[in-house]
DNA sequence: ACGGCGCGTCGAAGCGCTTCGACGACCGTC
DNA sequence: GACGGTCGTCGAAGCGCTTCGACGCGCCGT
């Protein structure tokens, strides 16, 4: 057993510490950290010298008390079965390290705290702000937010974004640019196979968009689109699929939009007598890291959580100084090509 | 573009707006709240429906700064190569969850900031405690850690954790449960498909007491053990496995303690002409929901990331409350067999 | 020569809460 | 019936910081 000795106390030094030592008012330490008002160049450096000297670090309650500020901000983070966990890991990464580059910190808030969670942190004043992930179509904290007296932004898309402010990968021309790619290939019967059912019936925008991006795009195109949930775990997308096949024999387009099953449909595919991509042309939704180290290479369109991660952390900060900011953000869809598309073959086409 | 209105200030009500609407002194609003002197049960209800009515919530950063206390902790995540995701995610929501039952929020802190962040948020008194993931058997913050003024909890063991209060799995127990299951199966040659090889080059704890485990307890077994790092990806995997069995073609027993190459390896296997269990059997160091959507499901030893986030908050609180706590805790390890282990068959033992 | 204007600095008033000592009221005790 | 103890409540002193108004000084224009 450790005793858990708390050395007696050095006690950090305060402001007034600093101020004494450099021979200056409190608040002329203050305005130097600041910045806010100017100081003299030799000033500001006998200051820096003692705070560097003293160690001083400025009291993070205090300063979140006198100035209205925390500078932290909470990230909501869902927590449910369905999620694709590398994005979100990858996502939440991206919201900290620049949410850091604006000087800020995050909390982190799980969904399943409910609206009660938020308006705790936001009227506590623990957090200056809100990043709310894995937003539903009809999403019950979404009214929660409009009337919340701190700003918000959220990631992915309500049915009605009036008053918000969200950021997403625009998953309908996302979904399209995936059938586009197959059509133009020559594919003729295309389809998807999509997130877990449950994550539909949650109503969670992504999937919907794709899925309607999908079905548009085969419309135009003049392609039967066949689209259909499918769960994760190797055996149940190896059933799905099977299923799939004996319905649709022709089958000769596949869009995968669940990370979880990119693997096993890769697997399952030739097991089922169908070569990738001579056969079967595959194009996924996916991280860009997952389609390339699959084999074959991926053609795929990334969910760009970095880039949205970013997106999103800007976009609050600028809602922080009062600035105005377009309701909805979405990012383009960039559909990278690589070995698991092609045209299709004669074979292929022709099967009964 | 929204103009972001902040309604006109309706300004949070403060402990004396309460006070003086149930007629009764700050301080006693006060005392309701923290339960630290008696208030009589009417005082009490008529504060309590005050504060209701009002809507009130405490300032967190004014209860900082008075009490000394953020209530908040702060939880340093990896977010390097070679991390196991899922895992990772699963571990921050027990510690979101566990927390919060302790009344406290959680601050993410990427460990990319490396110390200097520690000891920011340390300093700072924006969190009262910390606790550190992926901790490496040398790690850079240990020393930090060790002089800091907050207590500290470590998820992983470092070399030496004198002064320090470490949870982890005893990875050392679960490498030699995973063999002396597999020798008392009767296999004779185990091999431990591992960590890439730049998460043992880091030093990382788990890695290497899992290869140390595995090798004892092949050793008192009378088993030869090969042990070999593994890369993420369909690819490698395959190429490492391919190779592994070129080298032993006797090999009957295989322990995989890298998630991601768990898929590939069941799907690798039958490809080269090995059915799981019958000519090889596997068992995996993973979450139990992984194994059991593998096919066939894998007799595993868990990684309780739950059961160490609880653990590791309920550690840092009792720090906090400045109860002693042992320095090192090792949860242990369960192995639960599925259909991936058998008795090694004559045709797979004798396999040239 | 004088008023006016920045610039750099200071002092003090909070920010909203916790906590400590004090103080009546009321109880039981010898 | 005076005394010590609880119990419940109050008032006030901070906690460490930001920010506002004030002030002194040197410099400009006239």
């Amino acid at each position: 057993m450790t005793v858990p000795r708390r050395r007696p106390a050095p006690d950090q030094p305060t402001i007034a510490d600093v101020a004494r030592h450099a021979g200056v008012a409190v608040s002329t330490v203050s305005y130097v950290l600041s910045g806010k008002r100017a100081i003299s160049e030799v000033t500001r450096n006998r200051v820096l010298a003692s705070i560097r000297l003293l160690g001083y670090h400025p009291n993070a309650g205090a300063r979140a008390l006198a100035s209205r500020r925390a500078n932290v901000i909470a990230l909501v983070l869902p927590l449910r079965a369905g999620m694709q966990v590398p994005v979100v890991m990858q996502f939440a990464m991206a919201v900290v390290t620049t949410a850091r580059r604006f000087d800020h910190d995050v909390l982190l808030v799980t969904s399943d705290e409910g609206p009660a969670g938020l308006r705790r942190v936001a009227a506590s004043a623990l957090v200056d702000g809100v990043l709310v992930m894995d937003v539903e179509l009809d999403d019950p904290r979404v009214p929660l937010l409009r009337e919340l007296t701190r700003p918000s932004v959220l990631i992915g898309l309500p049915a009605d974004a009036t008053g918000l402010t969200c950021v997403d990968l625009d998953f309908h021309r996302a979904g399209r640019a995936c059938v586009e790619h197959l059509a133009e290939l020559g594919h003729r019967r295309i389809a998807l196979l999509g997130a877990p059912a449950a994550v539909y019936d949650r109503g969670t925008g992504f999937a919907h968009r794709t899925r309607a991006g999908v079905v548009e795009a085969a419309t135009w195109h003049n392609v039967e689109p066949v689209t259909l949930p499918c769960e994760e775990g190797a055996a149940a997308v190896r059933r799905t699929l099977a299923d799939l096949l004996d319905r649709h024999p022709d089958l000769s387009g596949l869009v995968v939009q669940n990370e979880a099953a990119v693997d096993p449909v890769l697997a399952t595919l030739p097991a089922l007598g169908r070569r990738v991509p001579q056969d079967v042309s595959v194009v996924a939704v996916c991280p860009d890291q997952f389609a390339e180290q699959a084999s074959p290479m991926l053609t795929s369109v990334p969910v760009p959580a970095e880039e949205i991660g970013t997106q999103a952390v800007s976009l609050l900060m600028r809602k922080l100084r009062d600035e105005s900011v377009p309701e909805v953000t979405l990012l383009e869809p960039r559909l990278t090509v690589r070995d698991s598309t092609a045209a299709p073959t004669r074979a292929a086409g022709s099967r009964r």
